[in-house]
DNA sequence: TATAATAAAGTCAAAGTCAGTCAAACACAA
DNA sequence: TTGTGTTTGACTGACTTTGACTTTATTATA
């Protein structure tokens, strides 16, 4: 945890929550203030500020241009429709996992409900045919208990 | 009892006693330190880092990567690691679930945890082949939302 | 008003930085 | 000789960082 992406992502969702909820920023000020390429805060966006997540990112070119942060402001479990809704009909590890982060962010599930949840979304966890499927459940519950494991 | 994976091994586990159980590292600074290939530092950790010997490693890659050693109490775990033991390479979805319910009765894991767990374990979430492996993966992960909707 | 200049933000692909995998080579004991 | 464990390196893949180029909005100028 000591790249630039993951401390510009800290450091916005401090704000965020100071906030309460809403941020609006320059992009190169940002860069600026974190030393890189404003490319780069589209890029910690792109990879952490999702709709998985539970965020909405809206911004503005021009003079006077700025990007908006908002973090979706839900009941809980109107919340969870929602993101229902995002993961559509099929969806990639990566996105899986993030959607597990921000129900993770948002307390809705505990660290150790995340954990659990992401060993049988594992690719690795899901493969494939029949009589391999007992294999399979074998083997995510072993990677289930690991997590228990304190 | 003085090979590179040795030495290093030992290093290892006096430096994650030392740090509390938990130590993150870098793959090629170890190496660098050590004098030996990268890759051997994923030997040692696949030969003496197993979760068997109660070590659970996780990893980054890219920029601002690491691998991260934790250490858990096997005495305090010796139930769960039984019942890993008694699992084998493959199990039944009744035999899994009596597993969930006996984990819970023991409160190692809550009603909700063994629900969701239930969900990926479950015959029909395990089906089969390569691409349906994302549909099957957002089909799991609905179900586990809907059980976490109160 | 139309146009040009300027001030943002967006896109995308290349380069960079790490860790993972795997098989071949090696070492050594049974 | 065979088997087991170790060491190495080529290749792969995941994630990050950078910069050139594009697009869009505002402001100044003709």
């Amino acid at each position: 945890m000591q790249n630039t992406s993951d401390i510009i992502e800290l450091f916005l969702k401090e704000l965020i929550s100071q906030k309460n909820g809403e941020l609006e920023l320059k992009r190169n000020e940002l860069a600026l203030k974190f030393n890189c390429a404003p490319s780069q805060i589209n890029y910690v966006l792109a990879t952490r500020f999702t709709a998985n997540r539970g965020y909405v990112v809206t911004s503005r070119k021009g003079g006077g241009g700025f990007i908006r942060i908002t973090s979706i402001d839900m009941a809980r479990n109107e919340y969870i429709l929602h993101i229902m809704e995002q993961i559509g009909p099929a969806i990639s590890e990566a996105l899986a996992f993030q959607t597990l982060n921000g129900l993770f962010e948002r307390g809705i599930i505990s660290k150790r409900e995340a954990q659990l949840m992401a060993c049988s979304l594992k690719d690795e966890a899901l493969s494939d045919n029949i009589e391999i499927c007992a294999i399979r459940r074998a083997f995510v519950l072993k990677n289930m208990m690991r997590v228990l494991i304190e």
